[in-house]
DNA sequence: AGTGCGGCCTGTCCGC
DNA sequence: TGCGGACAGGCCGCAC
């Protein structure tokens, strides 16, 4: 389950070995991931160099001059550098090879991910296009999310799961955020006030901040041998923690499932 | 328009 | 020990 600062581990990770190289081949095992991955990509993007390794929420891209390859991790991806020796495992559907005998290699069990072409601006591509702003962005504000929120009746924590409004909280960083910001979250997201707001924003960018610096300083080695990248040592306040006691108050953990998803907090804490 | 749920998929864990 | 079933969850697409 790559929350956002996985995913932006994983860019960082792969760029050195990508930038400016040319893509040599493209290799495709299995082409049934959430979407089909297009037949003639290996025919758009060989002989192409990659320009860029961008990413926008949780999708990593791969820009070339012709367009650009969107890659989706789902929920069990992972990305990692490869030589040709490196021997091929059960989920391991593609492979783009680049100058200097790298491999960019994606595994994903669970085929929930996924690997698209666009010609066109990423931002114009519909899975994009739609998106909220990037939770690290400055247009990212209480103001901005409290103004959306109105006379939302959805939970609280289903609004800030929910891609159009703000990209890259995940199911763990919901709990996580609302339990730093006193909000219970099964409250309708049309009664959190202004002010709560600023404090659940700023839990939000601060905890995605700290993972991502963490993902910095126990970064995933994406060349070496078991490959698999591992998610960081979260610290975790109350996700998974259902009956430990409550690091602010003492009280036992709650969980309980909210759109078919686990949701743990505090009673007590969290209002 | 907003809300909520089905579905995709396989590895892991638990209980019998 | 082996096996079946529940569970995990990102997120689109659909039905209401």
């Amino acid at each position: 389950m790559p929350e956002l600062p996985e995913v932006e581990t994983s860019r960082r990770g792969i760029e050195p070995y990508l930038l400016n190289k040319t893509i040599n081949k493209v290799t495709i095992r299995q082409h049934k991931l959430r979407w089909p991955i297009p037949k003639n990509l290996p025919a758009l993007a060989e002989g192409k160099k990659i320009r860029a390794i961008c990413r926008r929420a949780k999708y990593i891209y791969l820009k070339l001059d012709n367009g650009s390859i969107i890659i989706h991790l789902g929920m069990s991806g992972s990305l990692r550098i490869c030589t040709n020796k490196t021997p091929i495992e059960k989920h391991d559907h593609i492979d783009i090879s680049v100058t200097g005998n790298k491999i960019l290699r994606l595994r994903d069990p669970r085929k929930f991910g996924c690997v698209l072409w666009t010609t066109d601006d990423i931002n114009e591509h519909k899975l994009i296009r739609s998106l909220g702003p990037e939770p690290l962005d400055d247009i990212f504000t209480a103001g901005y999310m409290h103004k959306k929120a109105r006379k939302r009746t959805c939970s609280i924590k289903s609004f800030i799961m929910n891609s159009h409004m703000v990209v890259g909280v995940g199911n763990i960083y919901a709990s996580e955020s609302l339990f730093k910001a006193g909000i219970n979250p099964k409250r309708k997201a049309g009664s959190v006030s202004l002010a709560r707001f600023e404090k659940l924003v700023n839990a939000i960018k601060v905890t995605l901040r700290e993972s991502i610096e963490q993902g910095g300083t126990t970064l995933k080695d994406f060349t070496g041998g078991d490959g698999q990248p591992g998610y960081f040592a979260q610290k975790l306040l109350v996700y998974g923690r259902a009956g430990e006691e409550c690091t602010q108050c003492g009280e036992s953990v709650k969980q309980f499932v909210q759109q078919a998803r686990s949701t743990y907090y505090c009673t007590q804490c969290q209002k």
